[in-house]
DNA sequence: CTTATAATTTGATAGTTATCGAAGTGACTA
DNA sequence: TAGTCACTTCGATAACTATCAAATTATAAG
């Protein structure tokens, strides 16, 4: 029997953790989740690549390089618009560790 | 204003989360979860290092290490007796994540 | 006191990661 | 078409990590 709980089994679950380990990548996420479309008449969903390189006083290679990885590990999405992208949060993942916590 | 969430700010968050990142170390956490005291009449609280070195097919020092690890982390506590070390959940921290996950 | 047991510390190594600058790609604009 | 903007990919490097074997500490048992 493999060592599972709430859909996510321990590898994954770890990756999970991985991605949220560094510093600039967990202000990344948290950036995410607080665009996060609330219900009804949400004012800006997702958050754009620009807002966080303003924010997080690295250069936009690693901001890129930091958002794939939370991508990889399944906690955002992005979308892409022309030359801008945006990022939302994975609800499902969002779920899970919510579950896991619980 | 420093970014912060339910008491712990991005840098211990992102620490507990590190901690969290080894397969290895998540499964000792796991462990340790597994172990806890609910509420009366617990059976077995608390999980032996021996039990862990079983379990997790690397060696004792490097089991020592990833406790170390935890400890230093917030997630877990740990309580000597005689030769023998136990590992107990740190209900604290836990309360802390489930409110972050909530 | 001597030996055995439980766990930790030390020292080493192979592998991983965060970050950067430079170069590249794709899309809008004049 | 040429230029600019937003972002990504590449290549390099310094720092960190997981793991192990060997040595060490500390406790218990004989």
């Amino acid at each position: 029997m493999v060592v599972e709980r709430d859909g996510l089994d321990v590898k994954q679950l770890s990756r999970v953790f991985k991605a949220l380990s560094n510093p600039n990548r967990l202000q990344i996420y948290l950036e995410v989740l607080s665009h996060r479309q609330s219900g009804i008449a949400a004012p800006e969903a997702g958050c754009g690549i620009a807002d966080l390189i303003g924010k997080l006083s690295v250069g936009a290679p690693t901001i890129s390089h930091h958002v794939k990885e939370l991508v990889d590990a399944g906690l955002v999405t992005v979308e892409k618009n022309g030359k801008f992208v945006t990022c939302h949060l994975n609800e499902e993942m969002r779920k899970h560790l919510n579950v896991f916590f619980g």
